[in-house]
DNA sequence: TTTATTTACGCAACCGTTTTCGCTGTTTTA
DNA sequence: TAAAACAGCGAAAACGGTTGCGTAAATAAA
């Protein structure tokens, strides 16, 4: 059997191939007639115009690449959705790639998609990223890069974010309302957007309400499990031990619930607990967290949304512009009320 | 500037495109000199070939689909981690289609598939898939498909499991034996292979050990969280309600914990309770919820390594193959010890 | 009726690589 | 020394669509 092609269908249909490309894709210059003929025919020997090809003409290829650091995180899943719904509906395609936090993943990615092998890129920069020239370097090949929750300011294109510095500050003054005399800030190493934002918002608050800050309150853990149940371990069981505890990733809150397990740390008691966490578990965590959860379904959508209207457009161009979608403090019982 | 291809490369080097491309792709006939030219020139100027001009010259795209119901699950997100896993390794793309538990979407995605974007495929079917003739179909012609978790038996071709029957045969024992005299299964409606197997793993536990089945144990949940809670919510508060469950789905064991607490239901007092789950929280939920883990990341590492391996053959063949995976069963406080 | 315009379609170039085949000059074999 | 083998490269035809342009017939305007 021979490949199914256009030709085919021209031949078919005594057309020629020109005419069976313009009725598949409802060219004013074909009749009514003929493109019923064509589209009946199409659907009846199960025709399916062949991507690559198409692509190659068309120099489009009707694909995002979305780069995140993980997967196995609600918030990235959570805006894998988010942008998968808009692809969906815009017919584009979503090739996923995962930086494991690692800057040269992340610059071997983007620098493939130099290819045209992406029309647009979804970028949530991983936490070793220390400069943006490929990124850079990727839009000054036409490829245009939307930024979400971890951003690069130095870029000059659309970021959608969401309110770390309130969301932190918030956090952080309502630990030091319901009581917290030392409360601590566990985050991560680098220079993350979204670390350093939520850093201020947190200092911003001890400031506001007489504590001293000094860097010895943020605790920074790394990728390793181990080394972070250690060095949360060792701050937990010391003299001048927090008795607040702002997390700033999702999946370090989890650590520290194992650790005051083993310490016969009692929360809310001997330590209020708020985490940044899109789980949807929070409620039924033992004590239910308090957490800042981010709109990351949301995040995604607006991403992916303003990247594909730009691509519609024949000259488009990102504005500089950031986004903020607010997150949302939700008091459980790891902290007071 | 000018497009960069490989005439460019020639132009430059006095060369013609034919050797260009041979040495690129570091071909027997261009000579070691010729080839270290080419190299050079193609670093200097940052030359990247275009992946769709290849893909339609070779008819191979490099590429795989996975097609799972949705990316917001712990089970899913983990097998994607371990597909990515071997795509990179491999160089392969990973385009990612989402069901939404949705046959027509199914059959949408798997119908483009047809058109030779992917190279193979990944799948695991929605709830409401109740045929396999879209598989077939794809499937004759010519692009591979490997299920994972949630397969079609007809369909002659490599599925990577694990064993349902065997751990929901285990864990309902568990029940019986800590005392339950009453256990139920929650589950889905729809025909899911595991769904299936699990109920009869169910079963089989039942009557090994005396107690009558009916249809009645079987607490059948939609897609609806609403409607969810409302069933259940009616079930726990009935007369004849059960003093243990089985629940097969993950977001559903939220549900019961939130029903429980609603109800003044004691776990594991009242009811015991243990869930299929790859949940990292359990172990802090309130009480730790006893789960049978399922080996996400490594069934996902396998299907991708097969569907990799062949189509790295000129003449694959899929064999009609199970591959089990086991599951583990981890005994916390939600059910008895 | 003549001219201008529109309609509907075909021709052929093109998108950027890959690959077959053929050619030349050099080296090996008989 | 002639024939055979080989090494290194180029020409050109694919791969399967898309699109600018040309053209004949049909219609509208003058």
């Amino acid at each position: 059997m021979d490949k199914l092609t256009i030709k085919t269908l021209a031949k078919e249909l005594q057309l020629s191939v020109s005419t069976i490309s313009k009725a598949l894709r409802d060219s004013h210059e074909i009749s009514a007639a003929t493109k019923k003929k064509v589209l009946a025919l199409a659907e009846q020997l199960n025709y399916t115009p062949n991507p690559y090809a198409s692509s190659l003409r068309k120099r489009k290829s009707k694909t995002i690449g979305v780069v995140i650091p993980e997967v196995v995180n609600s918030f990235f899943s959570q805006a894998i959705n988010g942008i998968e719904s808009v692809a969906k509906e815009k017919s584009y395609h979503v090739l996923i790639y995962l930086t494991h936090e690692n800057f040269e993943n992340e610059k071997a990615i983007l620098k493939d998609f130099e290819s045209g092998r992406v029309d647009g890129v979804l970028l949530s920069v991983s936490r070793e990223t220390t400069s943006c020239n490929h990124i850079a370097e990727l839009i000054s090949k036409e490829v245009p890069v939307v930024f979400f929750d971890r951003v690069f300011n130095e870029v000059e294109t659309v970021k959608v974010i969401t309110d770390d510095f309130e969301s932190a500050y918030t956090a952080a003054s309502h630990l030091i309302k319901k009581g917290c005399k030392n409360p601590y800030f566990v985050s991560i190493q680098g220079n993350l957007n979204i670390i350093t934002n939520r850093t201020e918002g947190f200092k911003k608050a001890l400031s506001e309400h007489g504590i001293k800050f000094d860097s010895n309150k943020i605790i920074n853990c790394s990728t390793s499990p181990k080394h972070n149940y250690d060095t949360l371990f060792k701050k937990l069981s010391s003299a001048k031990k927090p008795d607040g505890i702002l997390c700033s990733i999702e999946n370090l809150s989890i650590i520290i619930y194992q650790v005051c397990e083993d310490l016969k740390i009692k929360i809310p008691k001997d330590l209020q607990l708020i985490s940044f966490s899109n789980l949807d578990t929070a409620s039924f965590l033992n004590p239910p967290l308090t957490t800042i959860t981010q709109p990351a379904y949301e995040i995604g959508k607006t991403a992916a949304g303003i990247l594909v209207k730009a691509l519609e457009k024949k000259n488009f161009v990102m504005p500089d512009e950031n986004i903020v979608i607010p997150s949302v403090l939700t008091i459980r019982k790891s902290a007071k009320n």
